[in-house]
DNA sequence: TCCTATTCAGGAATTATTCTTGTTTAATTA
DNA sequence: TAATTAAACAAGAATAATTCCTGAATAGGA
């Protein structure tokens, strides 16, 4: 993504065009595995050592507030944020704490049936999303079952 | 849940029958929506005002390490925890912080079978739990659609 | 270019959680 | 029942993620 599509989600969303922004959003695309804030200040910290924390947790939450981001559900005690804002659900590793993005419009789609069908009682649901909870299996270079 | 079905659970899993313990299980077990360690200690203060935070912290770790009750995931920055160790989803309320309990076993056959078909690459899946995201709506006395 | 509301930097404050240390206690065994 | 001991607890200090505060800088509009 460059300099000029950056911006251009700022300005759609009625936000200035800060470098500190700038430089946030796009570590944001470059880090691809749900960064928390201070994984984000890492990977800033080469372009723009200066930046402050705090800073960077205001403009999470601007982008959180603004749809540009969402924040990852996780057990651990820091939050974690994603870019990918399409419709998609997590798959969980059990072994490590990584978190992998999981599209399938199929079972969007199966869910979204199931639901209409099936409503819940005093709730109008607005959304869902899958966690997956798995564990990671390295495949051979030939794809077959085992471990 | 009364006294000997509360020692039961901790003996079942070898733990040793502190007051404590008793008190933080049957906290947890009166309490029905997945609180916070602090909740847990409000809870317990009229009965237990002696007891330090960092033991209910204890407590609750060691529950979650012997499958009593679990953590569950949010977007906020304290943890929550959940008795119930059946399979079930959550129900998050956008309004409120609520998170309602969701059991549903049809749902669970639907998703098992969805993925015994498809098969995620390099992953095992061990559980899954899906996150409703949806919004109270307050009935009338007769049930009818409108908000 | 000037103006002003917004944003930022730096650091202090807050809050949830963990850690440490000395004391107490539950359960086992004599 | 009494003695023993590993486990658990209380109290408070420490840590770490996040928020708040204040004065300075700046983006974008006039």
């Amino acid at each position: 993504m460059d300099y000029n599509e950056l911006i251009n989600v700022l300005s759609n969303k009625g936000l200035k065009r800060t470098p500190q922004r700038v430089a946030v959003l796009e570590a944001l695309y470059e880090i691809k595995n749900h960064p928390s804030a201070e994984e984000v200040r890492q990977k800033l910290y080469s372009r723009y050592p200066s930046i402050a924390i705090g800073t960077i947790y205001n403009i999470l939450d601007t982008f959180c507030e603004q749809g540009i981001i969402k924040k990852v559900k996780t057990d651990s005690d820091f939050v974690r944020y994603d870019v990918d804002m399409e419709r998609h659900h997590h798959i969980y590793c059990e072994n490590c704490n990584h978190i992998e993005d999981y599209h399938d419009p199929e079972l969007d789609e199966l869910l979204k049936n199931y639901f209409e069908k099936k409503c819940i009682p005093n709730f109008q649901i607005q959304d869902f999303n899958l966690q997956i909870i798995a564990r990671y299996v390295k495949h051979q270079n030939k794809p077959n079952q085992n471990k």
